[in-house]
DNA sequence: ATCTGAATTGTTATAATATAACATTACAAG
DNA sequence: CTTGTAATGTTATATTATAACAATTCAGAT
């Protein structure tokens, strides 16, 4: 895995973090929303809805997809994970504290690891060939498939 | 409708490229798919499947999903039309013969038409910063959502 | 003209993803 | 405490897409 040396401190890091943006936030990472983030930080593969699911069932006999999509809606609209579309999947965002522009993502077709790229630069050659059209980008999904380094 | 000034003549050249495509390629556009694409090219908003699939069910009360699924799996082989991932719909191309590049979309919020740029500049750079992290992209999705000329 | 294998279409069923609607519970602020 | 809002529980259903197998059509070989 090229993005961390240390996936459990990566996902402990990712914890802490979320938990002390909800602080100062003052929102609630109740302890399903809690859980849902620490099972999406397992790895750095986005995961899918009812792959969630059935992992929260192993604890929680009782959950449906409400539950878990209840716990990805205030995650995304906190900006503590990122909706992959073109995978149906979701996956931590490593800043949720500092947006500086839209998160891009590089995806490894063999491994299935979503390195997130924000990029300023890139976000400003997009606009600006966007408003060289005329448009003005108000959100921006750029998804890069491909092959990481250890994988190439 | 920024995107062209006759959009009867716009759809007409849209079918005429698929047929003159098609047929130097040896495959076949047959009345299904045909009926599909035309329906696709009704306008630049892209069209969701099961929209498409009630129209279909107009001319012909037995269409089902396989039916609609199965001609936009062959009009996406062949390039003539896209999936727009951010919005589970599908959108003609505007130039199925001639693909230097990924395309990309913009998308207007207000209106709802996709106009494509296909750009080599900005698929360039995308590449260069894909490479500077020992990524290799295969293929990309880029979908910017915002406001066209006419509506901003 | 007929045969034949591949491509296409028909049909039934179901998988996968996501949301609506309303009831109940928990919680923080006054 | 109480009270209103946020969060969760629960049932149902909407939306998007594919699997699997049968029937038909079609182009090329004979």
């Amino acid at each position: 895995m090229s993005i961390c040396t240390d996936h459990h401190h990566c996902q402990e890091t990712a914890m802490a973090t979320a938990e002390s943006l909800c602080h100062s936030r003052g929102i609630r990472l109740t302890p399903q929303r809690r859980q849902v983030l620490t099972l999406i930080w397992q790895s750095h593969r986005p995961v899918k809805a009812y792959d969630l699911l059935d992992q929260l069932r192993l604890s929680d006999a009782s959950a449906k997809p409400p539950t878990v999509y209840r716990a990805l809606d205030f995650l995304m609209e906190h900006g503590l994970i990122h909706r992959i579309d073109s995978l149906n999947a979701y996956t931590g965002c490593g800043h949720p504290d500092d947006h500086p522009c839209d998160c891009y993502f590089m995806i490894c077709q063999s491994c299935g690891i979503a390195e997130e790229c924000c990029n300023p630069d890139l976000a400003k050659t997009i606009h600006q060939m966007a408003a060289g059209r005329g448009f003005t980008p108000q959100q921006t999904v750029l998804e890069i498939a491909g092959f990481c380094q250890d994988c190439a």
